[in-house]
RNA sequence: GCUCGUGUGGUGUAGUUCGGUCCAUCAUGCCGCCCUUUCGAGGCGGCGACCCGGGUUCAAAUCCCGGCACGAGCACCA
């Protein structure tokens, strides 16, 4: 009888997100950037999985800027549509509601003013090093215990701008015994006097992240919160001020820390500087990893989505190739991109012997027909790579094996008669003069050479026979068109 | 130091809740072969992992204890 190995079936992996633990009835999520800069690919990892959650459950998706911060992180007013766009780009919808912090700052003062009018916070006018030691000793400092009348009128003083930027801060009273140093009265806002950006100086006092995010979460009926396990305290410490409002905390989970190997560690305030610094073009350098340069290089947001989707939610910190999202990319622009030649390094050379009459005609893609062809005219020079030359054997692809030798190239078969090594070619008079730019690490290389000149359209990615995927940036004054390097 | 989190092939990932259906999934990578007028795509095959040590149990990737490693937080940044 069949023996029970044939009936085991095999596992199998599952396959998207997982469900979501807690109640998604009605689903509300969020997504939070500080727009100090356009959104990078570690971004993208927040669109994407808040998006399909709330695409899974039907449920909405707050795009909320993180703006409370003029000094460390200022925001660039252009970042707020860039990042509106990309958020878009990303998800392939745009986000169900939009907010600015520094547009609800009356909200949050008034729930900071409520939290020490309950006694659940205080003005705290240590400086910041001698707050840490009591913190570390688990002791309270001298501030702790002043009356609320007290505490009030040092907030009035607060927002009157009577107390200098570093003067004062509003804290949230907890327990300085709490085991978990980061909990012990947390900080919650802070005096900024240098202008906003987008609301100038009418604010003194700011909430920190902590503050501002718990507050808003619960005004958008957040149920879900997805962020990196970074921010774990962030959840503990929120919690607590919940149960000071007596309000109920929304489900929490985390992603661990990703690197990609190609970028190493970055963050937008490094990435501003090196642009400030000329070091880098600007926020599309094709060297960054910013959205906007993986745009220009030519990813599509399908392979982002399916990137993230595949990796999950998993906390662990991981380091993974670029070449892994590549892979997702090629596979799927394979099918929708165009082929063309590009010959790098050029040689030219001349055919001998019998040409054919009528010009050559090249699917545009081999495997999709009716998106048509390219004709060359076969007469005249044309170009191979320099490093193909080899023996001087080989077969012109889709055309003819040939012998070269010196600068001509004599046919020997229009049919394959042999294994010889199949090399791309162009005619001189299909081609125009081409730089293949090519981001690698901190530098950028460049080849020179031909680029088939059928039908080009910018912005368009092309699979380059042999050679690999790359995107159409620019036509420059002299003609020469200036492709990006894609992937292989 | 305190607090928290995570450890499955080279890289990621499924399985861990409720131990057996797991001699461990899938992808990527690498190697080989087939097909092919691309070194692309596709097809087939192969390589390769449960952090370590105890314990519980007929049975542990899965439960318990103890190590170890790595990461994060303890900012008047987000």
């Amino acid at each position: 009888m069949a023996p029970d190995a044939l009936e085991r079936k095999k596992q199998e992996k599952s396959v998207g997100l997982k469900e979501l633990p807690g109640d998604y009835s009605s689903l509300v999520l969020r997504f939070a950037p500080n727009p100090n800069g356009p959104l990078s690919l570690g971004h993208s990892r927040g669109v994407v999985i808040n998006s399909e959650y709330a695409k899974m459950y039907g449920g909405k998706v707050v795009l909320r800027f993180d703006d409370t911060d003029t000094k460390v992180k200022p925001p660039i007013p252009d970042a707020y549509s860039w990042i509106e766009e990309e958020f878009e780009w990303i998800s392939g919808r745009s986000a169900d509601i939009v907010i600015r912090a520094s547009d609800r700052m009356p909200i949050y003062l008034d729930y900071a003013r409520k939290m020490i009018q309950d006694g659940h916070g205080y003005v705290c006018r240590c400086k910041s090093e001698e707050f840490r030691e009591f913190r570390n000793l688990k002791e309270e400092c001298p501030c702790r215990n002043k009356s609320i009348e007290g505490n009030i009128a040092d907030w009035e003083e607060m927002n009157e701008r009577v107390i200098e930027s570093g003067g004062a801060v509003v804290r949230v009273k907890t327990e300085m015994t709490l085991p978990n140093p980061a909990l012990r009265d947390w900080p919650a806002l802070r005096i900024q006097h240098k202008p906003h950006p987008m609301v100038g100086d009418k604010y003194k006092v700011w909430p920190l992240l902590d503050f501002q995010s718990a507050i808003e979460d619960h005004e958008q009926g957040v149920t879900h919160i997805i962020r990196g396990k970074d921010l774990m305290d962030s959840t503990r410490k929120q919690t607590l001020l919940y149960e000071h409002f007596g309000w109920e905390y929304p489900v929490a989970l985390y992603w661990g820390r990703v690197k990609v190997h190609e970028y190493g560690g970055f963050s937008t305030s490094s990435i501003r500087e090196a642009i400030d610094s000329g070091s880098k073009e600007g926020w599309d350098d094709p060297r960054l990893p910013t959205i906007k340069a993986l745009q220009r290089r030519g990813f599509c947001s399908d392979s982002l989505r399916e990137f993230w989707i595949d990796l999950g939610l998993s906390q662990k910190d991981i380091s993974i190739p670029l070449q892994t999202l590549e892979s997702f990319n090629a596979r799927i622009i394979d099918p929708k991109t165009e082929r063309r030649v590009f010959v790098g390094d050029p040689s030219e050379i001349l055919l001998e012997g019998e040409l054919p009459t009528s010009d050559l005609r090249l699917p545009r893609h081999p495997e999709n027909p009716k998106a048509g062809n390219r004709n060359w005219e076969v007469g005249g020079p044309v170009a191979i790579q320099s490093s193909d030359v080899g023996d001087g054997v080989v077969r012109l692809k889709d055309f003819a094996d040939v012998k070269i030798v010196d600068e001509y190239a004599n046919i020997e078969s229009f049919e394959k008669s042999d294994e010889r090594r199949i090399i791309h070619w162009l005619p001189l008079k299909n081609s125009r003069k081409a730089r293949l730019v090519i981001p690698n690490g901190d530098e950028i290389n460049e080849l020179n050479g031909l680029l088939e000149d059928i039908d080009l359209v910018i912005g368009d990615v092309y699979q380059l026979e042999r050679v690999g995927f790359a995107r159409l940036d620019r036509f420059e004054e002299d003609f020469t068109a200036v492709l990006i390097w894609l992937h292989s």
